[in-house]
DNA sequence: AATTAGCACTCTAAGGGTGGGAGTGCTGGA
DNA sequence: TCCAGCACTCCCACCCTTAGAGTGCTAATT
């Protein structure tokens, strides 16, 4: 279907449409890579690929541009990636031990995911579908109220406050705090449920509204249902890098904005990254109308393959370096990693 | 200086502006609003206030636009806000009473702020020096790690991870907290260092170590020199809001992203908003150059006048719409008093 | 003294025509 | 299979022109 040579020139289109963000022509085309034959035969090459439907033409009598087909070929034909230079990896090392805690460390994270590929950059938080329960904690607030404070095995820490329909008796509450954490400490979150299950029998009758509606905060706030956390840093990149901005910037932000889009492609990704360390979306394969000119990389961390315990990402314009973008994704990603098995 | 019908003429070049966002006329402004002159004398007032700087002329044969100084006289004028009508407080109270968390309510108030105003909202967390400590919580995570969690009297929850020199003992370790909770609890944050002072001195001599470290994480993570916490929504307004996007919006979204430039200026507004309830900056009185077109419009919550614990905010082209800006940002404000005082 | 009609003037933004240039596809020969 | 040459297409940048909106000034009016 293709020959070898149309796979040079598609590449060729590719690292040249990304550097200069213009359709390509064959005579530009040899000049800049050394391809052995002449702007002519690039051009009956060129046909074949558009006829594969791999590059298209803005209009008659302008070079060619990649499109998502053709990308997604350049992107799979990608063997290995370049290591990070030891400048880039210094840095990440640099910036992130510093970091205190979770929050910090994604925090930093994603600034220097941004900052290195120069577009967004997305972390979500470790999935509590994943994580298992470290310690539970109950501060007392007023009389009548409560803070729930779960902290998890990945480092989160999940905070809410509840209503109580009575005064708080300070024992009932040490001996509730107790009994959840040796029945709920180490044990995965998904599993919580059952876990806590005859809590309420031990305790006297008129304690029992007590201790129900503290599980069911600890079950609402660690629940099957709640929705995952993502950060992101970068944004500002998006301005920077395109120059049509009504049409392609708009709409990205307000997808990112609105987040659930995001969060949904990258539980769909995780699954593709679990084999392959990394997942590519290309443009319309992010299946929203909004990032239809979007990329995105991401990667696991937190656990190799199906193991990780969330994502890494990055978004750009289709017309991205995918292989500095993979090769910053994937180290940020592994370093990461690192530092939360420490 | 200026006489009454200039002050019309400005409020109603300003009006005008911030509708069409173009340079409004003598000819339009008898027409729209019914001033009771010609255009002629509109000239001559134009003329006039021009001189005084208020307003000023893109290119001859254009009508005005208004300055900066002709926004602050129009704002300076206004005398009442009219409040919001019951539909919007119904979204409010509607939105937010959902909340469970201080997270939560921040997130709830700045994103409804943002689709208020259909501008960037901004939301600072309760300022930790204004803030008293509730509970200190001691995790131990490993053998030789600690999650030092601190819950404030303001609802926020701060948590550092510490490496310990040798392995904890989870008996000291109670101790620790126990005493730390009855030095600490209720204490103004700035004033904790002091509190804690001769902590060590009780504890045995190969204990301190320990102590020296957990007391100096609390300290680090609520301490004078911790940077305040914001939060925003809206971004994505920006760029529906304005069509000359390389020159207005990528500064801002820089500026929005590093942050610093925005909590410094919230901090100054905070004095200002202490006496006037709202404070308002306009294009160069934020004093940044990339917000050198962006207004700012801010009020305290959580306590009145100089007693506020944080602002809330909204941001935006200085030609925004400064009476609704002005009534959105002071019902938010409201309601989240109420809220975090109950 | 303030207001206003009239008028000449200025400047922009939009429309329309033009030419250069880049790029293509095709054909016929090596 | 490759490639030189060529006719063709189409965009884009440029210039020119014009319509329109708005101004400032002057002289007349209230």
């Amino acid at each position: 279907m293709s020959s070898e040579r149309q796979l040079d020139v598609l590449r060729a289109i590719v690292q040249d449409y990304v550097r200069s963000r213009e359709p390509v022509g064959s005579r530009n085309l040899v000049e800049r890579h050394n391809l052995g034959v002449s702007p002519a035969t690039i051009r009956n090459d060129m046909a074949a690929l558009e006829d594969s439907g791999y590059i298209a033409q803005p209009h008659t009598s302008a070079g060619r541009i990649p499109t998502d087909k053709g990308y997604r070929m350049f992107v799979d034909q990608i063997s290995s990636l370049k290591p990070l230079s030891t400048a880039e990896r210094r840095a990440i090392t640099g910036f992130l031990e510093g970091a205190v805690d979770l929050d910090d460390v994604l925090e930093r994270s994603v600034r220097l995911l941004a900052q290195f590929t120069q577009q967004v950059a997305v972390v979500q938080y470790p999935s509590l579908r994943r994580s298992a329960l470290r310690h539970v904690e109950l501060v007392p607030i007023s009389t009548t109220r409560l803070m729930v404070v779960i902290i998890t095995d990945t480092g989160r820490v999940e905070q809410r406050v509840v209503e109580m329909p009575e005064e708080l008796d300070s024992a009932v509450l040490g001996e509730l705090r107790a009994r959840i954490n040796a029945l709920g400490a180490g044990r995965e979150l998904p599993g919580l449920r059952t876990a806590l299950d005859g809590l309420e029998d031990v305790f006297e009758p008129h304690e029992r509204t007590m201790v129900t509606e503290v599980t069911k905060a600890v079950l609402d706030t660690v629940g099957e249902d709640v929705e995952e956390r993502i950060v992101m840093a970068g944004t500002a990149n998006l301005a920077r890098s395109d120059t049509d901005f009504t049409r392609t910037i708009t709409p990205v932000l307000e997808a990112l904005e609105e987040q659930v889009v995001l969060m949904r492609l990258l539980a769909d990704m995780a699954e593709e990254a679990a084999t392959t360390e990394l997942a590519v979306r290309i443009g319309h394969e992010t299946s929203s109308e909004r990032l239809s000119e979007t990329s995105v990389v991401a990667g696991g961390y937190g656990g190799t393959g199906a193991d990780a315990i969330a994502q890494v990402g990055v978004l750009g314009p289709t017309r991205m370096d995918y292989p500095n973008t993979m090769a910053a994704v994937r180290a940020v990603a592994r370093y990461l990693s690192r530092i939360l098995s420490a």
